[in-house]
RNA sequence: GGGAGAGUGUCCCGAGUGGCAAAGGGGGGGGACUGUAAAUCCCCUGCUUUACGGCUUCGUAGGUUCGAGUCCUACCUCUCCCA
């Protein structure tokens, strides 16, 4: 392993963010001169982005802060098409409202990682739909369409693994490849651009990229790709009990976000810190020293700074606090998720009402098994009621389903 | 266009003989043990204001039957072979 000349590959080196990279060397060399101007393609396939995505969004903060220029595309074109990569099922097909709706519900979440506007190597956001809508098809097709090769194209993991395992691939989506392409070409031409990250399922799509480029006679391109990050315990990450872990505050609070954090496996904190914190080496390899219980102290700090990254410092210390209230006083902490409802009602309905069951019957077998509390006595009578009297000198009552999930109930 | 197959419990895979709320996994939830961890063990995993009750589920729509996931017809979607 030769040693890396800048900041930005020895950066996300030591941090674990490279899979794979067309070219090292030359990679570094361009970043040690900060010539570096690097994209991330975003779909619009969500209204929000979540935590699988935050590698990305870090590895393009990283590039900022060591002088290199960052562009976020969002993929406002490509969405309508869909990108066939690690599905074997084709995506449905969104509206032209619901990506635009999506897209807007993207793009505040970058403010909080890279600095658009008057930074010196500012960010950029760009959306391909602004050069993918314009294409005309026969010009397309002989001016790109004659660089490709069908043969290769099949050979391809995304495509190859829907054909081999007698999945529908459709002709839109074949095509997805084709203008992740061209938008590299673009992209590379407008800005200047000169590398494509992602995450490693994107490595084909970039590589057809840069071989586009040699063709199309743009300059050097390169591509970097992101290990999948998985558990340790090899479920894929992101996912919870009540869906993914969404960026935007609205659809996963803040102190939701936290508790995300603060419960990582241990044999994935060290990872995480180096990956989802911006916390020095140094103070990481501290924290993963701690061994037995002493662990989760490092899950606190993980906890607390990557809240930190995305909703803010004070956000993450009342998540902090409403936790340890919460986990190590058993108190009702004002900062739980809080829940106005009509007073009297059925312990079933309250369940439902605050989103820990899906319906009566799932409340009830909870109630079976024990899982439900109200102020922390166990309900052992599935028609019990939440009233008045249950409230707490602020006026509160808790609800708690399991040890992990709590809320605060009051009167409407 | 011709021929052969497939679509099952609104997360996934997957058994299924005319009596089926439908085997078994995975995933998920809960409990025990712990440290808000992992591993392990146990329980739960269609809806319904009690129910040995009612209702809704097997691609869609009809039909046969006391009774249909299971049989028949048409249609939709996918896969494979031929053209």
């Amino acid at each position: 392993m030769t040693t890396l000349a800048s900041d930005f590959l020895n950066i996300l080196t030591s941090r674990g963010y490279i899979h794979q990279c067309s070219d090292i060397p030359g990679l570094d060399a361009l970043a040690a001169k900060r010539d570096v101007t690097a994209y991330i393609g975003f779909d619009c396939t969500a209204p929000s982005l979540h935590v699988g995505s935050l590698v990305q969004i870090m590895m393009l903060h990283w590039l900022q802060q060591t002088g290199n220029q960052p562009i976020v595309l969002m993929g406002g074109g490509t969405t309508r098409v869909g990108d066939p990569s690690g599905r074997d099922e084709s995506r449905k097909i969104l509206s032209l409202e619901d990506i635009e709706n999506n897209k807007r519900g993207i793009q505040n979440v970058f403010a909080k990682f890279l600095q658009f506007g008057s930074a010196s190597p500012a960010a950029a956001m760009v959306d391909n739909a602004e050069w993918l809508t314009k294409l005309n098809y026969i010009e397309m097709l002989r001016d790109v369409g004659k660089h490709f090769s069908v043969n290769r194209m099949l050979a391809m993991d995304s495509v190859k693994l829907r054909l081999e395992r007698e999945h529908e691939l459709s002709f839109i989506e074949f095509n997805y490849m084709v203008l992740q392409a061209y938008d590299y070409v673009e992209l590379a031409r407008r800005y200047g651009c000169n590398l494509q990250m992602g995450g490693s399922d994107q490595w084909g799509n970039i590589v057809n990229g840069i071989d586009l480029g040699r063709r199309m006679g743009t300059h050097q391109l390169y591509a970097l790709t992101s290990p999948l990050i998985t558990l340790s315990s090899g479920a894929k990450m992101g996912k919870t009990a009540s869906g993914a872990v969404w960026l935007n505050a609205d659809m996963r609070s803040p102190y939701e976000y936290w508790q995300f954090w603060r419960n990582t496996e241990d044999a994935d904190v060290g990872r995480f810190l180096k990956l989802f914190t911006t916390l020095p080496m140094a103070e990481i390899a501290k924290l993963e020293a701690l061994g037995g219980a002493e662990i989760n102290e490092a899950k606190k700090a993980l906890a607390n700074a990557a809240t930190a990254l995305l909703h803010g410092k004070a956000a993450a210390e009342e998540a902090a606090e409403t936790a340890r209230k919460t986990f190590e006083e058993g108190a009702s902490a004002a900062g739980l998720p809080t829940f106005n409802l009509n007073l009297p009602i059925g312990i079933l309905q309250a369940a439902v009402a605050v989103g820990f069951v899906k319906s009566n019957g799932e409340a009830k077998r909870a109630i079976a098994n024990g899982a439900i509390r109200l102020n922390d006595v166990q309900v052992q009578d599935e028609k019990a009621a939440i009233s008045e009297s249950d409230l707490n000198a602020d006026g509160v009552a808790k609800l708690s389903s399991g040890k992990k999930k709590h809320v605060l109930i009051k009167r409407t």
